[in-house]
DNA sequence: TGAATTCGGTAACATATGTTACAATATGCA
DNA sequence: TGCATATTGTAACATATGTTACCGAATTCA
């Protein structure tokens, strides 16, 4: 494990209170694996039995959520030092209830379950750490239930642009992801997300350059948001 | 707290595995509180700050998602012995994602946050309950996703009879919600629901009887799960 | 640079579900 | 028991979103 590794890992939550010497001794007390994988390789199947803890080295993954007939929802992207389905490794059925896919050329370690457990057990901070994640996508989960069942495709392309305008901290929007990426993430098919994005043209609340989305008028933006027009 | 109340806690998941004067010992050493609401009260918001867990000792709660316009979701109906959002008191912002409305009269024991982390420290099976148990709700809200992004409603109240009637080992079905409890449960238009069992009447897949269910062609309805027709 | 491939916009149409309103039962209460 | 209330079924209609297909623009790659 490189110096380089070891930095990677000590910006995953999980970790965080942890300096770069306890990761590293925690580490090498316990048994662990790195693998690579190629962009849009199926790293691990939903239903799958999870077994080893996934922290992103490097690259993006998506966690996905296919049913049988080819549909897909994105559920999350996780990034660079990403734990990968923390909360699964200790369910009472630790099979996997999503499908994780490569998006770019990645790198990963795994950590076994049993070392996870040791680590709990001897480091508090880790432990509180993992409570702390797991809840978080507890909530997050949740907050995409009422996006997936209350909002329009119009007030999640608003709600959406809103929150990059402020990350970014601009009007004059890069969108990271395509619009079919966009479409998978908010489980819509992709004419109706375009069909959206249309309509925020020809109304003049937005107005697209290239890759750049400009908001034009961010009050009828926060408006759509709350559901007044 | 009597012995009675004692035991129903035991019967809590998080404290599987402890035993009764265990269990005793743990409260009597923390702060505790035990309080009752009328049914239908509204014991939290959805965006109400959680700090103590909060078990049931009787009575039935629903936890749901509200959107402005007065519609409603139920994610899920906790009874008895059940822990209630137990994941949101360890995330980063400790703020209920759902309203928690009292479906009975109720009584419910209250445990502040600075004693369940020591009990946590304390005691490696309630923390490896802990983490189960908000593992398991990881894996409920992503099927939860998979149920209302993939399956259409007909689809939802034969996956629901199915189970109730493993559940209750026979075919003939006693349904224990209402129409409209089923409804919100689905996220789903209470008439969009009747239309559903009508269209199952019709076809000869289901015969109502009062308030039971006879399942007439469970072959169908299997079929109808896994989408084939 | 040019060909191949992917991506995005658009339009016509299909369909599932929501909405509203009302009538028929069932339920609970006085 | 009978009245008031809540629950359920039903029908007509509205609407949001999905589906399919096509075309042009952008991107990639040889």
């Amino acid at each position: 494990m490189t110096n380089k590794d070891i930095s990677i890992v000590s910006e995953c939550s999980l970790f965080s209170g942890l300096n770069d010497s306890e990761i590293k001794d925690i580490l090498d007390l316990n048994r662990y694996n790195v693998k690579s994988y190629h962009k849009d390789a199926i790293l691990r199947f939903q239903g799958d039995e999870y077994t080893d803890l996934m922290i992103i080295l490097d690259g993006e993954i998506n966690a996905e959520i296919h049913n049988p007939d080819g549909k897909k929802i994105t559920i999350e992207t996780l990034k660079k030092s990403d734990a990968v389905a923390a909360g699964i490794l200790f369910a009472s059925d630790n099979t996997l209830p999503v499908t994780v896919v490569a998006n770019t050329d990645i790198r990963v370690l795994l950590i076994p379950k049993k070392s996870i457990i040791s680590l709990c057990q001897k480091n508090e901070k880790f432990l509180l750490n993992y409570l702390k994640d797991e809840g978080n996508k507890i909530i997050f989960l949740a907050e995409k239930i009422r996006l997936f069942k209350f909002n329009s495709i119009n007030q999640k392309i608003a709600c959406h642009l809103l929150s990059l305008s402020k990350k970014q901290g601009t009007e004059s929007i890069k969108l990271p992801y395509s619009r079919e990426q966009l479409a998978d993430l908010f489980g819509v098919a992709r004419p109706s997300l375009s069909r959206g994005f249309s309509e925020f043209y020809d109304q003049g609340i937005l107005k697209s350059e290239g890759k750049i989305i400009h908001i034009l008028d961010i009050n009828r933006i926060k408006a759509i948001i709350s559901g007044v027009e």
